[in-house]
This record gives structure tokens, C-alpha cells and sequence, in this order.
RNA sequence: GCUGUUAUAGCUCAGUCGGUAGAGCGCAUCCUUGGUAAGGAUGAGGUCCCCGGUUCAAAUCCGGGUAACAGCUCCA
């Protein structure tokens, strides 16, 4: 069967094509800029990328250029044609050619490993393939070059600064579309935007990476905290609180001092050094070790949201995703070994409890031993499939994502998606029998003997920023009515309504609801534009009309007028939607 | 941190060849009292990111910082 009987729909295929599709824009660098060298070009999981090094930066024209050499190239319909060479062959081909890069990635393959070419017209590439037949099967309408940017020559930031120019490309015209429509929408979605437009955030240049919480936005995090709590209460956590700066001895003992100091601030104090926690989790042993446990005391839940900072790359910084302090809904849980299935359980079903109620899918992953590692492997393989256990107990199932733990244990990672199809890492449940052997914690067994407890690290939202940044993207700022910063805004459409107006806010607000009144001069089309962009779920136009009959009128953000209601329906309404936190 | 790009009014952005700045929105004042997505008029706002250089003259050209953006590396 040949590759073209494939459909798009085909991920080996979709690669195939991609590939070729990465082949065909080295093809058209070297024709414009023969001097260009190529590294790698491979297929990712949307379109592709060549690196390469050029004696110039490439410009938005350029690439204009190369996508019009693309197409040509696609048109003259060029054959693909594979062959191999010997070893020494391959070698002193590459470097007739003048490609070093092509040449070290030669060198460095296994001495066993057959060495594959892909010929199309005057361009030969190093390739393991496979590709399509010929470069008329790509649509030359269909294929965009989409940016240029810097790359490590085999991702090593030691190396050389390459060049890398990302494309995509599809059947059809209008499936590119729809593509680009993808990426547009989520531009328009940006919380860095977003949080601007509706006063949630800011960042100034005085603290960069350091996020500011606006009035708004610290309304969304309060409210998003009060849940936290309840839920955290139900699930029997116990809430503390631990400092934010401590002693060096301390990060000396929990290994953070060794390992980790890159990214800590410190300071001095007294003359003696400090550091401000980047993690939570030495503090809560400091709770723990105030007094002797038993085993009745067991499983320990100290949940926290722990404000840290991590002195974070400057390059790294993105928005809320990325900053230098945020705060984790942590919890360290301190627990028996025979234990650990059970709690994971009771976590899981946690975090699926509080992503159903944002409407965020996720899915489940299981990253085991990696190769630097502390404990047996046998000590390993039981606490992985305690997790899996877990998960499968539950009927939920899991991916693996292998050798990605932690070295001082295997852990969970539950990856949301977003409505335009996203994935971000927020939830993750770490066990760890390093720590609390560090500290030397203990408790008293059944049997009257000191036994040392196994620690769980665990978070539901990740970063309580990047959450908020994530459902700000994932509602486009409309959020659930629960979370809205403003639920109601009143609209008054003359000033003889203002009076009412206010006595409906303070029945509002003495129902805790977050209700404010339009009193500008302005026209009532104004005032419900304005309420629009704004994303309030809910306006009340009251006037004349509704003063004289005792009503309100409402209006949804997506619904529309509701019409005339009395003022206990319009609160049973909202209560409704508030009290279920529907997604609406 | 690295490579590239960018920085002008509260916001989004123009600003040609080097001759000390403009629009829309917002804001203020006045008119307008208007029932489901922008009523009208007038007006006030600028250390053109910072420091230095070239020049008779710099928002504009050059160098160095800072910050943001895209990506790499790293990561919640």
C-alpha cells in the first residue's frame, strides 16, 4: 500500500507529510541563500521546524520569499528517492555538500545504524524518513511559514545559536484556515490581555515577574481561595502556615540549599544567611516535628497555600504562567507506607471534584524511576503501582510517562485541557521517602516502635497565577457567574432610577453577591455595551417601568433579555446559578 | 541566561529624508433623561523607556542599559 492511501486524519501519515513538507523549505533556503547550513528539520506535533545557520537573521520577508520557493517547489512536482551509504560514504558526502551539522549528527549515530538519504531534485537530505512520494502531493496553497526564531543546536544552551524557521501546512485551504482562526482566537484569549482589559493583573517594570493583583483580580482570587477552603475543609486538610523567610541550616538539611540555590533568593539577617522559601515543603515538616505522632494521627493532612519565589530566567517569564512568586495550594501529607493507595485515592477524586467544576477535561500521567535516583527498585516499582493501583481503583486511567519522576519518588501529573485544545500541567501528586528520612521525622507504630513516615507533596491548581491565567484564557474572561468579579451591574436608564437602583445593589450584596450600579450619563445602549466587554454575566436595566410595577429587568451576557421579573425571581435565579457554580 | 524584534498620551497605535508630536478610544466639563451592544459639543493629557555619543539640530542615527514580545533552555 503506498502512503498516499493515508488520510490526513492519519497521525503517521500527517507526519509523513510534515516531513516532506520541512524537506521542501530546506530545499528552498538552500536555493535562495546557498550558504545557509542546515541542522535538523523535523515533524512536530503541528507542522514542523528546520534549524539552521545563516550568516543573517531572517525577517518576516525572507520567509515570504521561501514559502513563494516552497510552492514552486511543490509544483515541479519533484520524485523522493531514498538511498544509503556506508558510513565513511555519508561522511565525506555531507562535508562535500558543506553541512558540519549533518556531519556531526553522522558521526554521533550508533555504529550499527543504517544510513538513510531522501533526494529531491538537487537536494539531498540526511533522513531517516519516511516521506511522500513526490512534492506535488503537498498543496501548495495550503502551507504557511509561521515564524523564525532562535534555537540551541541540539537544545544545548552551550552550543551554537540557530535558526529556526516553523511552518504548517494541511490539504486543504480551508483546513489552514481554520488553523490560523485557531491561533488568532487565542491571541484574542490572552490573559496577559485579558487581564489588562478587565483590570485583573499587572506587571510593572519596578518588579518584573512579581505579578500585581488589581482590584478585580484579587476579587477572582479570593473567591477562587474561599473554595479552596471548603473543599480542603470537607477533605479533612488542616490549613497552616509557614514562614517565608528561614535559615540556611534549614535548606542545608532539606537539600534545597545544594540543589536548588540557582533559583533561591537569599538574604542575610544578623549575619547569617537566610533564604526565602522556594518550596513549602520543610516548613510543614517544622510543624510536623513539634510534637511525637502515632499511627492514629496518620494520614497527616498540612494543607497550605504557600506564597514562594523562585529566582526564575528572565527569558522564562510568560504572563501569570510563568512568574518569580506565586502561591501553591500545597499540601504535604505525612502518612503510613501501607497507606499511600488509599490517599491517593481520596486526592484524586479531589482534584477531579474541582476541575469538573471549571469544566476542565484532564487526563492522568505516571512518571516513573528516572535514571538519577535515591531507594531500591524495588521500594520504586511498589510505590508505582501503588499510584496506578489508585488511579485504575477509581476507574480512571492513566498514561506513563517513563523515567520523568522525581528522584526521591514517582509521581502523578494531571494535565487539563483547555478549550482550544491546550494541555497544561496544574495538579500533581509527588511521594517522597526522602524528606522525612532528611529530617530523621518519625511516628510510633502499633507495635509501640518508631517508624518513619512517607511524605505526599500535592497541589490541585499548580500556582494559584497560572490557574487563574488558565481559566482566564479557558473562559475568554467571561467567567462563571460564582467567580465574576461584578455578577450583577445595575443600569439605571434615567437618574430617577438611581435610588432604586441602589436599595436592589445593597438587597444584592447583603446576599454577598458583587453587584455595582451604572450611574453615568450615559444612554442605556452604552451602559449595556459597556457591561458587554466588560463580561458581567448579569445587567438589571431598571427604570420607570420597573419602579412602577416592583420588577427588574434582566439581562444575560450570553442570553440576552430576560425579561420583567420580580426582584425575589431574579435572586433565585442567580442564587441558583451562583450555589451550583455552573459553568455559565 | 541565549538569539531576534519592540518600547511615542491612561489604552490601541500613526509619525516619510534628522528640523522638539498626531488619531481613535478613555478622561473632564457642558448639553442631552435616553428601555437592551457606542447620543452630541468643548477641553485637558506627552521627560517620545533610561544613560551616553554623533550633529547647528535626535522620537528618528550610533553605543550601553532596562523592560516586554517570539522562541530555545528551564519550569508550577
Amino acid at each position: 500500500m503506498s502512503s498516499e492511501n493515508y488520510t490526513f486524519e492519519n497521525e503517521e501519515y500527517r507526519q509523513r507529510y510534515w516531513h516532506t513538507c520541512s524537506h521542501v523549505m530546506a530545499q528552498a533556503v538552500k536555493r535562495l541563500w546557498p550558504e545557509v547550513k542546515l541542522a535538523i528539520g523535523p515533524a512536530i506535533k503541528e507542522g514542523w521546524y528546520y534549524d539552521m545557520l545563516a550568516p543573517f537573521a531572517f525577517t518576516p520577508e525572507h520567509l515570504e520569499q521561501i514559502e513563494a520557493e516552497m510552492k514552486k517547489i511543490c509544483k515541479e512536482g519533484l520524485k523522493l528517492e531514498r538511498f544509503e551509504l556506508p558510513r565513511d560514504e555519508a561522511v565525506s558526502f555531507m562535508t562535500q555538500q558543506g553541512e558540519p551539522f549533518k556531519v556531526e549528527l553522522i558521526n554521533d549515530l550508533p555504529a550499527d545504524s543504517v544510513i538513510s538519504f531522501y533526494r529531491q531534485g538537487e537536494f539531498t537530505d540526511l533522513c531517516a524518513g519516511p516521506h511522500l512520494d513526490s512534492t506535488s502531493r503537498i498543496k501548495a496553497n495550503a502551507l504557511k511559514l509561521l515564524s523564525c526564531n532562535a534555537a540551541y543546536w541540539r537544545g544545548d544552551s552551550s552550543r551554537e545559536t540557530l535558526q529556526r524557521i516553523y511552518g504548517i501546512a494541511f490539504p486543504k485551504k480551508e483546513e489552514l484556515e481554520a488553523y490560523l482562526e485557531r491561533i488568532e482566537e487565542a491571541k484574542r484569549r490572552d490573559h496577559r490581555k485579558l487581564g489588562k482589559e478587565l483590570g485583573l493583573f499587572a506587571f510593572r517594570d519596578e518588579a518584573p515577574g512579581f505579578p500585581f493583583y488589581l482590584p478585580n483580580g484579587m476579587v477572582l482570587q479570593n473567591t477562587l481561595l474561599d473554595y479552596w477552603h471548603k473543599v480542603h475543609k470537607k477533605w479533612d486538610y488542616l490549613e497552616i502556615s509557614t514562614p517565608q523567610i528561614m535559615k540556611r541550616t534549614l535548606w542545608e538539611t532539606s537539600g534545597h540549599w545544594d540543589h536548588y540555590k540557582d533559583n533561591m533568593y537569599t538574604t542575610v539577617i544578623d549575619d547569617e544567611d537566610y533564604a526565602i522559601k522556594p518550596m513549602n515543603c520543610p516548613g510543614s515538616i517544622l510543624v510536623y516535628e513539634l510534637e511525637p505522632h502515632s499511627y492514629k494521627d496518620l494520614p497527616l493532612r498540612y494543607g497550605e497555600l504557600g506564597h514562594v519565589h523562585r529566582h526564575e530566567l528572565s527569558g522564562a517569564l510568560h504572563g501569570m504562567f510563568r512568574v518569580r512568586c506565586f502561591t501553591q495550594d500545597d499540601a504535604h501529607i505525612l502518612l503510613a507506607k501501607e497507606q499511600i493507595q488509599g490517599e491517593v485515592v481520596r486526592i484524586t477524586k479531589l482534584i477531579d471534584e474541582v476541575y469538573s467544576v471549571f469544566g476542565l477535561p484532564y487526563r492522568i500521567l505516571l512518571s516513573t524511576m528516572p535514571e538519577d535516583h535515591i531507594g531500591t527498585r524495588a521500594d520504586w516499582e511498589k510505590a508505582e503501582s501503588a499510584l496506578a493501583d489508585a488511579i485504575t481503583s477509581i476507574g480512571k486511567s492513566y498514561e506513563v510517562n517513563p523515567g520523568d519522576g522525581a528522584f526521591y519518588g514517582p509521581k502523578l501529573d494531571f494535565e487539563i485541557e483547555d478549550c482550544l485544545g491546550r494541555r497544561w500541567q496544574c495538579g500533581t501528586i509527588q511521594l517522597d521517602y526522602q524528606l522525612p528520612g532528611r529530617f530523621d521525622l518519625e511516628y510510633t507504630d502499633t507495635n509501640s516502635e518508631k517508624q518513619t513516615p512517607v511524605m505526599i507533596h500535592r497541589v490541585v491548581f499548580g500556582s494559584v497565577e497560572r490557574f487563574i491565567g488558565i481559566i482566564t484564557e479557558h473562559f475568554a474572561g467571561a467567567f462563571p457567574t460564582w467567580l465574576s468579579p461584578v455578577q450583577v451591574k445595575l443600569l439605571p436608564v434615567t437618574d430617577r432610577a438611581f435610588e432604586y437602583a441602589d436599595g436592589i445593589k445593597a438587597e444584592l450584596e447583603s446576599r454577598g453577591y458583587r453587584a455595582f450600579v451604572d450611574k453615568r450619563n450615559e444612554k442605556t445602549g452604552r451602559k449595556i455595551r459597556d457591561a458587554q466587554m466588560e463580561k458581567v454575566p448579569y445587567m438589571l436595566v431598571v427604570g420607570d417601568r420597573d419602579m412602577e410595577n416592583g420588577t427588574v429587568s434582566p439581562r444575560h451576557r450570553t442570553d440576552g433579555d430576560l425579561g420583567a421579573m420580580s426582584l425575589d425571581a431574579f435572586i433565585s435565579l442567580l442564587a441558583e446559578v451562583v450555589d451550583s457554580k455552573a459553568v455559565k
